[in-house]
DNA sequence: TATTACCCTACTAATTTAATAGAGTTTTCA
DNA sequence: TGAAAACTCTATTAAATTAGTAGGGTAATA
């Protein structure tokens, strides 16, 4: 299930990625446009901040803005930042491998095979899709 | 993230799937030879009793068998018995659906744009996976 | 220089997951 | 027939994660 952190950040970014010029968008019009809690958006978007997505401007004006322009961004990388893992187990995970205790062999387990595949079908779409290509 | 309700659920069929006849296989030779808690995995193949997949024989000699066999049994049917919903959000289930109380306009939103893409990567996986599949 | 708006830490409530405990029931086989 | 094997069921709990709340701090700008 996508936590509402990733959904929430999603909204965020495609709500920046909508405007039409890169100025500032403030946590408070994007909380209330997207229906989210604005201390939440706050830290969600705080996290896209220091990962790179998203830049900032402090005082009267300010708020958030992207950094790159959507055709840039890559489903990929936002879901690796927001919701971590891409696969559903970490033995199949890129960036988050790891080893399962129980299992004693990889090359022989059914699971990690059924889930190699989930992983590549679902690592497809996101390569494919751009920040760009979700908003409407 | 898989739980591991459905990581061992998946297992233990892949252990039974694995046997050369029908004969049942008690919960406790599958417990061992998977590294799954004994008492975790019996009301994991009690629910997938319940909805059809394995029977059960009582006393002396008995244990749980595969009621069809492997290659008619469809990853998709399992998963959703033991993870439930395939879609990472309740608004492109087709099995689980559910409108979400924040988005005004499912059609233009763009969480559910992506997530419709995922799912029917994901969908085409399982759907093209039988349980003899992913036995080795 | 006052205001706006981001920045940061810490805490908490709710939910889900992964077990664990223990008693009960059915079936089989000697 | 009776004892053991093995499934059945309910209830409880511990751990982890998620989602959100509270509240003050800091920087920038008009």
């Amino acid at each position: 299930m996508l936590s509402k952190k990733t959904k929430y950040g999603l909204k965020a970014l495609a709500y920046l990625a909508a405007q039409s010029d890169k100025k500032p968008v403030q946590i408070s019009e994007i909380a209330e446009k997207e229906n989210i809690s604005q201390k939440f958006l706050e830290s969600i978007l705080l996290s896209l901040r220091k990962t790179g997505f998203l830049g900032s401007k402090k005082g009267k004006g300010g708020g958030y803005y992207l950094i790159k322009s959507p055709e840039e961004i890559s489903m990929t990388d936002i879901m690796r930042v927001l919701e971590g893992p891409i696969a559903m187990v970490p033995c199949v995970s890129l960036n988050f491998y790891e080893t399962c205790d129980d299992c004693p062999d990889e090359n022989t387990c059914s699971v990690h095979k059924l889930m190699l595949q989930v992983r590549d079908s679902a690592l497809d779409v996101y390569r494919n899709n751009t920040l760009k290509d979700i908003i409407s």
